[in-house]
DNA sequence: CCACTAAACGATATTTTGGT
DNA sequence: ACCAAAATATCGTTTAGTGG
């Protein structure tokens, strides 16, 4: 990471700086006319190639620019780039957005702040709850419904409510359902899916003997409410912000694209997709 | 003398232009 | 609409100049 000396960073970011701004692959020259760095192209050139060598940069073909690789992109936001100050405006909207959902569920927090984040960088965003952020049973809830039909409510600290019901074969009283009810928060509640494993399974098993119907029933349903956050829901906000990006200067390409088309061509474009 | 810089050259890929 | 030639952009390498 810091194996690059004061010169390659330079022209690194400059590199950078001008590829965010066209989104084109910025060549040698281009950095030495519009930087000012004081060195000559051909300098430039050495060292670009050394810095594609080293995995910071890319080159789309042979006399092409270089562009940024995600290497590239990462020394540039942990070294480069700098960092500006909030404004207070800027620290009041996010004072003001966490104070509106801080007693809510964790995903209108997620999905608040995707909206802030957004609404400060004018770009599109998106935000994946992380894997360490597993779902837990905060909750569980048995309802009879009649003597043969229970629902199972599941609540889970993201406010994921699931609900299925239960057939059951032979009737329950209320009393015993609530028993079970009782047990089975006992022993879940707090619980993330790794941590419900086969000891805790059957130790839930041995507690609720002779009902093991509506306990098999329910194992699924757990399963199912905890495993829906952890596929890793994802929050999206400002897309119409693509459109302010060079790279996706979405109109003009499009209607490039598509004048570029005939009929021939589109046919084939529609054929070759179906291979990838 | 060596390391480094920059200019010059040749090669290659893309884009534009111009004729059919 | 299509193709080929010309113009353009960029690279990598070689070569010459320069300061320590």
């Amino acid at each position: 990471m810091m194996d690059l000396d004061e010169r390659k960073r330079h022209i690194l970011k400059a590199l950078i700086n001008d590829y965010i701004v066209t989104a084109e692959p910025v060549g040698s020259r281009t950095i030495a006319k519009r930087y000012r760095l004081g060195i000559s192209s051909a300098t430039i050139r050495n060292e670009m190639a050394d810095l594609e060598d080293m995995g910071y940069l890319e080159q789309p073909h042979t006399s092409a620019g270089r562009i940024p690789s995600d290497k590239g992109y990462r020394v540039y936001v942990d070294c480069l780039m700098g960092s500006e100050k909030l404004s207070n405006q800027e620290i009041e909207l996010i004072k003001n957005s966490i104070c509106s959902v801080i007693e809510g569920e964790i995903n209108r927090i997620i999905k608040e702040m995707t909206k802030v984040l957004s609404a400060l960088t004018n770009y599109t965003v998106m935000v994946m709850a992380p894997q360490t952020m597993n779902s837990m049973v905060k909750h569980i809830q048995l309802i009879a419904i009649d003597d043969l039909h229970v629902m199972a409510v599941v609540v889970t600290n993201f406010s994921v409510v699931n609900s299925s019901s239960i057939t059951l074969s032979r009737p329950i009283d209320s009393d015993k359902l609530m028993t079970i009810n009782n047990i089975l928060n006992d022993k879940l509640k707090g619980l993330t899916l790794e941590e419900i494993n086969l000891k805790i399974i059957s130790e839930v098993q041995n507690s609720v003997t002779g009902y093991s119907e509506i306990f098999n029933e329910i194992i699924p349903i757990l399963y199912k409410s905890l495993k829906k956050r952890d596929k890793g829901e994802i929050y999206l906000e400002g897309s119409s912000n693509i459109f302010n990006y060079p790279e996706y200067n979405a109109i003009d390409k499009a209607k490039q694209f598509l004048t570029m088309l005939d009929k021939k061509d589109l046919l084939r474009n529609l054929l070759s997709c179906d291979g990838d």
